[in-house]
RNA sequence: GCCAGUUUAGCUCAGUGGUAGAGCAACGGUUUUGUAAACCGUCGGUCGUCGGUUCAAAUCCGACAACUGGCUCCA
């Protein structure tokens, strides 16, 4: 047992009687049984010792278990409600589960209702799943008899040998590795359908869409509710509506995936820049600018063309004589100035950043706000340096790059390590090196990783960092490629100590990635409530009656004058009033003056939330807000 | 790009074949006001675009576009 404890048994018995035997409250809220750490069905037989643990929907495999079953009697109720339909696949996931079904009408809106109430019906009845071992042919005939070729074709693609385990609840027969639940009555109430969608079968657009229905489930009807009330939470924080809200951008129907900044959401993006700016400069970096229209023979020469052609947004010019591509990335184009003039060991490492504005025709369906867009400003850079600078430059490229995310407020980040896709350029020697190196550094730098397999660039291999949104989405903000390949194909080198050509090695990086899906990560992060040093407008200050008017202009010109983005709300209103509406534009200070301010060079402050003020002397509180506008250091 | 859905005033949303609505915002006036909504009044829409059916279309049909949620993709 978990706690420590033994029990002793005359023969083999079920994980259901080891339940029983412990407690009738036990066996009754048990769902699965752990046998050496193995999740298994609590009919399975125990006829050996072992360590075990009974599991129910306390834990996070018990709810990943009842996510499952939810799968399951989803598919039941639409064989049910749909018998032409088949079934493919469906797991448990995050918050609830989905399955995938092919059938040639797709599901309407409607049939979500109807499909989650036979669901309900089959919960009331508590139908038992049992669990049932077939021959390999059995199973194959079985699902093809029945017309469920999708299944019959997993079958078929398991490996010879293999236990082919069936679960049965009710009528309903489905191929499953389990365990599952004693029966359908342990799902509970907690459960509901929430979308729908395509998928292509094993996840590959070559094959057909499938109609894949999503739920979400819980261990109770309390739990449920709590986590429909976060997406709505989260639905608030969504950089869209802040976005409008605050008045920081807007996106229009003439120009889908550009952003037009507005002058508070362009205030944000450059004080955003010149922070990096500032973090660039004592890390060794050297900023250039290169240009937006290159001729086609560059992106030919880097690959680019081949590889991503179809995604280049292209210019015919000289009469339609000569085509040109908008470019879709920075690296070409850091190549050129790195070939100007003869290169020595001895100026490697050199590291060139440049704020990027980058256009990529990416697929309409991938648009998303500001997060997914067609032109985009990358903080990028690319580190020229022998083979044996690398682990050291990435190191310090990881430690740079996580004191911004530390300095902005972002603590959870998923470090991934993608490693070498089937389309690649270079050797596989060349390859096994890079990797090698992103992995030391990686280790050097501490940091915990997944691989990715067969997700790297086609010229090298790739960390990436993630960040999670509002509503649990990950984003791809940072990156650190390795590229054997750049440099041969545009022809870049320096002169060794040995005098000869050799070969650079290029790394490209970027911190935020996208400036503009950063900053939508950054509103969603902060909900619109920006630190002093990031937002827009960091103070208002607002007058009682107009006799304070000339008092609330010098006050502006004060702050501005040491540097504070600060406006005055003269208006003849009400202070009420305008406290509301600088609250809901999420303005962090307002200072408050009337005539008993005026007369004394005081101001009343007060804090975005805030319920109470501060009366505090004009230069204190100039002190002050300057102190804490500071952009974050170290 | 694929599947599903959405598109009506600046915003949020009603409006199921018969002259387009509400709240908030905006604008004008009155109010000089002490920390999250003063009062009165006014304006505002070729109902995403184009085409079709009909005596008559926001409403029915078709195409296209943009957006949303997924899938695929993301140099």
């Amino acid at each position: 047992m978990p706690d420590g404890a033994t029990r002793m048994f005359d023969g083999p018995v079920t994980g259901a009687a080891v339940a029983a035997s412990i407690g009738a409250g036990l066996a009754k809220a048990a769902l699965a049984i752990k046998i050496d750490g193995q999740l298994r069905d609590l009919s399975r037989v125990i006829d050996r010792d072992a360590r075990i643990a009974i599991i129910t929907r306390e834990q996070p495999e018990g709810i990943e278990l009842l996510r499952h079953d939810a799968a399951h009697v989803m598919a039941q109720a639409v064989k049910t409600l749909f018998p032409e339909t088949q079934v493919t696949i469906g797991p448990s996931i995050d918050t609830g589960f989905y399955y995938d079904f092919a059938r040639d009408q797709p599901f309407a809106l409607d049939d979500l209702a109807k499909i989650e109430e036979k669901m309900r019906e089959i919960v009331r009845a508590d139908q038992p799943f049992v669990r049932e071992e077939w021959p390999r042919d059995q199973a194959i005939a079985h699902f093809e008899n029945l017309g469920e070729h999708y299944k019959a074709e997993i079958i078929r693609d398991l490996p010879e040998g293999e236990i082919i385990s069936i679960y049965r609840q009710g009528e309903f027969l489905d191929l499953c590795l389990g365990p599952h639940a004693p029966s359908t009555g342990k799902i509970g109430m907690g459960f509901k359908l929430t979308k729908l969608a395509g998928a292509y079968w094993r996840g590959d657009s070559r094959n057909p869409m499938l109609q894949r229905v999503y739920g979400t489930a819980w261990a109770s009807e309390k739990e449920l509710a709590h986590y429909l009330f976060q997406l709505e939470e989260a639905e608030k924080r969504d950089h869209r509506r802040i976005g409008r809200e605050l008045d920081l951008f807007h996106l229009q129907e003439e120009a889908p995936g550009q952003v037009f900044w507005h002058p508070k959401g362009w205030t944000m993006f450059r004080i955003l820049e010149n922070f990096i700016r500032s973090r660039l400069e004592p890390a060794g970096y050297d900023e250039v600018k290169t240009p937006q229209l290159v001729d086609q023979s560059l992106f030919k020469a880097s690959g680019h063309w081949d590889m991503y052609g179809a995604n280049m947004f292209k210019v015919e010019h000289d009469e339609g004589a000569r085509v040109a591509g908008i470019k879709p990335m920075n690296c070409p184009g850091h190549v050129q100035i790195f070939r100007q003039g003869l290169k020595s060991y001895r100026d490697l490492p050199l590291r060139y950043s440049e704020f990027g504005a980058c256009h990529r025709n990416e697929p309409s369906g991938a648009l998303h706000g500001i997060m997914r867009v067609r032109a985009f400003t990358q903080d990028d850079a690319h580190i020229f340096c022998t083979e044996d600078q690398v682990v050291s430059e990435c190191e310090a490229y990881i430690r740079l790059q996580l004191g911004v995310y530390e300095a902005l407020g972002f603590d959870k980040i998923d470090v991934k390590l993608a490693l070498r896709p089937e389309e690649r350029y270079g050797t596989d020697a060349i390859w096994d090196r890079a990797e090698g190196s992103l992995r030391s550094a990686l280790e050097r730098a501490g940091l915990s990783y997944t691989d990715l397999p067969g997700e790297g660039a086609f010229y090298g291999p790739k960390i990436e960092f993630h960040l999670h949104d509002a509503i649990g989405r990950t984003w791809q903000c940072g990156t650190l490629q390795f590229d054997g390949v750049l440099p041969e194909r545009l022809d870049a080198s320096y002169i060794g100590e040995d005098g000869q050509r050799h070969r650079p090695v290029m790394l490209h990086r970027a911190i935020l990635g996208s400036l503009e899906r950063f900053l939508g990560i950054l509103i969603e992060q902060y909900a619109g409530k920006f630190p002093l040093w990031l937002a827009p407008v960091q103070a208002v200050v607002a007058t009682i009656t107009s006799d304070a008017d000339d008092y609330a202009r010098e006050i502006q010109k004060a702050c501005i004058a040491v540097g504070l983005r600060v406006e005055a709300d003269l208006r003849n209103e009400k202070i009420n009033l305008k406290v509301r509406e600088h609250s809901l534009a999420k303005v962090p200070v307002m200072l408050v003056v009337g005539k008993r301010e005026a007369e004394t060079g005081m101001v009343a402050l007060r804090r975005l939330g805030g319920k109470d003020q501060e009366i505090v002397a004009l230069n204190d509180v100039i002190h002050r807000l300057s102190i804490e506008s500071a952009v974050p250091s170290a």
